[in-house]
DNA sequence: ATCCACATGACAATCATTGTCACCTGGGAT
DNA sequence: ATCCCAGGTGACAATGATTGTCATGTGGAT
């Protein structure tokens, strides 16, 4: 949940909005698709070796934060410093996340949002932004 | 902002809970006494080096990541993984950081705590936890 | 003073992420 | 279809924060 989101060129394209939508992009992206977690790059990288998609670590990492810059994945950094990235839907949202299975779910609150505002005006801060993130276990998980 | 603090012995001294005072913790507890913003282990390692103090690097990691489990200190990681510390009071709190100038000030939000709860509640997430932090521009710098 | 579990620090090792740079390629122009 | 080149790629090196090692030091209880 970062501010970003720069529209320095149109998208004619629906999919891949201000990239080349090359072979390798075309695969990182798709791969995004099948997944539901965050996944760090490294990660992402693996999934793609394994279906024998020929794509090399570093443009992974510059594609994925291409996608971030461009808002069309989400990055969390957890407890280790390890940024992961998750294909998100296009408003302002926060996450619910499975500290056990990874488990994701977009969720809004516009109530923190004001609270937030509110806060940060009450302290005389401009330029406000916020970062918020619950974790739990899933029903699913023991 | 998140859980931890572990009771596995007893403090004894109010200041130092649960690790021996030496010289070094000492040294690295008093520099975050002296800090108000959110300073890297790096950071307070150059501090303590050009006071002339004598304090290992791995000690100061070490020191502040015992700080950090036993709730002394909050760990904070901005945009780039690396991990800042900081002093703060016991309860439960968020952060208003300046983006600029690292000003933190310290908030609470009952109604976020709320939020939070209600939100995992709906989805069925147990061991619910969050972290929330807000930045901005503070009064003070332009 | 003795003792030893805990603590320290110089140094090496990890490992995610970023930088290089020679080579490749998508896609608009011709 | 062919040219052309700005943008893209990837093998590899470099960076830099954090962690691991281990021989040596020390707080503090007896
Ligand atoms: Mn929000
Ligand atoms: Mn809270
Ligand atoms: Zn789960
Ligand atoms: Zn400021």
């Amino acid at each position: 949940m970062s501010e970003g989101t720069e529209l320095t060129e149109l998208a004619d394209h629906a999919s891949a909005a201000g990239q080349r939508p090359t072979r390798q992009r075309r695969a990182v992206s798709a791969a995004l698709g099948e997944l539901d977690e965050f996944r760090s790059a490294q990660e992402i990288y693996e999934v793609l070796r394994g279906r024998g998609e020929r794509v090399g670590l570093s443009t992974v990492y510059r594609t994925l934060q291409g996608l971030a810059d461009l808002g069309e994945v989400d990055v969390l950094r957890i407890d280790d410093g390890e940024a992961r990235y998750r294909r998100c839907s296009s408003g302002h949202h926060h996450h619910l996340v499975c500290r056990s299975c990874g488990r994701t779910v977009e969720v809004a609150g516009p109530t923190v949002e004001r609270w937030a505002e509110r806060v940060a005006a009450e302290h005389n801060f401009r330029e406000v932004s916020h970062t918020l993130e619950v974790f739990g276990t899933c029903a699913a998980c023991p």
